[in-house]
DNA sequence: TATTAACACGAAAACGTTTGCGAGACACTT
DNA sequence: AAGTGTCTCGCAAACGTTTTCGTGTTAATA
């Protein structure tokens, strides 16, 4: 076991001070040449490599990104965070992953966890149990500290600084609009409670197009889940007491599974039924038969995100640049559960 | 912005040294009860948090885990950074995520920036690159500095480690073996190529399965794809051509596509063809038919590496124990792609 | 009263870097 | 001979902890 070799041990080696070796090797110019190269030589012969640490503690700089996110099981989730490490690593960050589980106090240990000195600065989605307690002073703690923050999808107006969503409404708005142009007139939506903001914008965009054609919508039409997580019994009760010849959803799982219900209560896919789930993952595309899908571009989310926290950690200016929200536009993907 | 408060200020503030503090708050024997409760409520008052950094140069221990995989997209090794994530979070542990994008290169990369000092030990499966490259001089050089590794899944006997993996063989037994026993003899295989150790076993499995029956298998009928990528084209050609009556994949997704071409050419799942797909992830679930899957039980991977590389990390005795190979057994989910 | 023990605290080194500044050696100018 | 300048290099502080050891004070013992 060869322990890792540190500039002490090549100061010691060359006979030189360990200010030395240091400048030598960052190539100043108050080194002689023969000293310089004289160290690199024995520096990469050894294959020295300095210590993150404490390199991390002199420069007050760690280049860990940390990203705290509800799930990791949503696809939606996982492209983020193949986004997030993508852009991250190309400028030579790491990524910290916490899973908050949806858990209010697991996000905020997760947060302090990170917050003493491991990161530079974070990158999060909202637990549920967050937004439903609508409490975020571990947020404004964070932020109060100078530690970047960007807030991706799940994020809240009560905190001042970056975000990265996506037009939620306008997506439901136009799946729906596609819908009701194809004659549709009785859409059921599966949705989830007003808390996630998700919820209550995928539900406005379905109403206001409804709205702007002049096209009642139906009320009971309207399922909000109380949560994101799959409960066969609720959608499958719904499913079979409304009557409904489309079907938009808040996420694939639902949407696929609402194919199944309305398969086994014999309606014919696209034909009787229409089909739309939010989130274009895996489920979509190899579900049978294939699911139209709006598109939420997590990966490309995920970049930006990063790309904005990046900017703001090595903005070494004072005059700080007002805080940004980006806003990405979601995209219909055509696929076989809709006539087109 | 208030700054983050440290030692010093405590012990500048309450007019001690910055031992005394340092020792208060770890409620040490050699400080009187008066300082201590002193010292305690004021930096509980200030809410002094000690810095991660500071402490990890101190005592050479970051608390932190490397993960590197070779693609978070799919399901299983989400599933298993969830376990990690899990099992690394209740022991005061945090998961730094590195994805190699199966590159030779990118996972040299990852693991020299993290060996620097920013983990304590490391979670991997190899790059399906450097499993073809059989080049492992990277990870010596990790464990030759005493840094804990631990594979799992995509694991090589030429590194000595601990390793965790399933019993891919007799997945893939098992599954064949069922579809023989109900009558089935045409049983197509959809794998990879024998560079991934994963295809090489559950390879095996299957022909093993038929010798013990006593059943000759169909080379003809096995497909190895070049990697776990799918490739439509491929799979669509080999089963047009192909005379079969049954199909077992290496992984869910082909498993899907692979149904919807058999129905595509009119015959009916699970009384014409049954299907068995490797990794119980959503698409199986939520597949039409559901799909009959054998569980690699990912999670339940991940917590036991993660176990087994903090037991490595935190045993303070000298005299090592032997590196150890965890076996896990696969599950056979039966769903209503194959007749029960 | 002198000796010792217990107690409470501080000084300082250490972890591995980075960096401003001072200083010795040498050559050159006046 | 004294002053000035240039090159190299080392000293030491700093980042924020932890921990060993030393020391001054007080109380208990002989």
């Amino acid at each position: 076991m060869k322990r890792k070799i540190t500039l002490k041990h090549i100061a010691k080696e060359l006979e030189v001070s360990i200010s030395t070796v240091s400048k030598a090797l960052k190539n100043s110019e108050e080194i002689s040449r023969d000293t310089k190269e004289k160290i690199q030589a024995f520096a990469k012969l050894y294959n020295y490599r300095p210590n993150n640490i404490a390199v991390s503690l002199k420069n007050k700089r760690t280049k860990n990104i940390g990203v705290i996110i509800p799930d990791i099981v949503h696809h939606f989730f996982t492209t983020v965070i193949s986004g997030v490490e993508k852009e991250a690593n190309s400028k030579g960050y790491n990524v910290i992953v916490c899973l908050s589980d949806e858990s209010f106090d697991k996000e905020v240990i997760n947060m302090e966890m990170l917050a003493n000195g491991s990161i530079d600065g974070f990158i999060m989605s909202l637990s549920s149990e967050t937004q439903q307690k609508k409490d975020y002073n571990h947020l404004k703690e964070v932020t109060d500290q100078g530690i970047p923050l960007v807030l991706f999808d799940r994020v809240t107006q009560s905190v001042d600084c970056d975000k990265v969503i996506i037009d939620d409404q306008l997506g439901a708005y136009e799946a729906t609009k596609k819908l009701l142009n194809q004659g549709k007139r009785k859409i059921a939506l599966i949705t989830v409670d007003d808390y996630l903001s998700v919820g209550t914008e995928r539900t406005k965009g379905f109403i206001r197009a409804h709205k702007d054609l002049g096209i009642p919508y139906l009320e009971k039409n309207i399922l909000k889940m109380p949560t994101m997580e799959m409960e066969e019994g609720i959608i499958r009760e719904f499913l079979t007491k409304a009557d409904y010849d489309a079907i938009i959803c808040v996420n694939e799982i639902f949407a696929v599974f609402g194919m199944k219900v309305a398969k086994e209560t014999g309606k014919k896919i696209p034909q009787d039924v229409s089909v739309i789930g939010f989130t274009d993952g895996l489920l979509s595309k190899y579900a049978n038969p294939s699911l139209t899908a709006i598109a939420q571009h997590g990966e490309l989310m995920g970049e930006t995100a990063a790309r904005m926290l990046i900017k703001r950690i090595e903005d070494e200016s004072d005059d700080e640049f007002p805080f940004q929200t980006k806003i990405l536009q979601p995209t219909l993907i055509e696929r076989d559960s809709t006539i087109n």
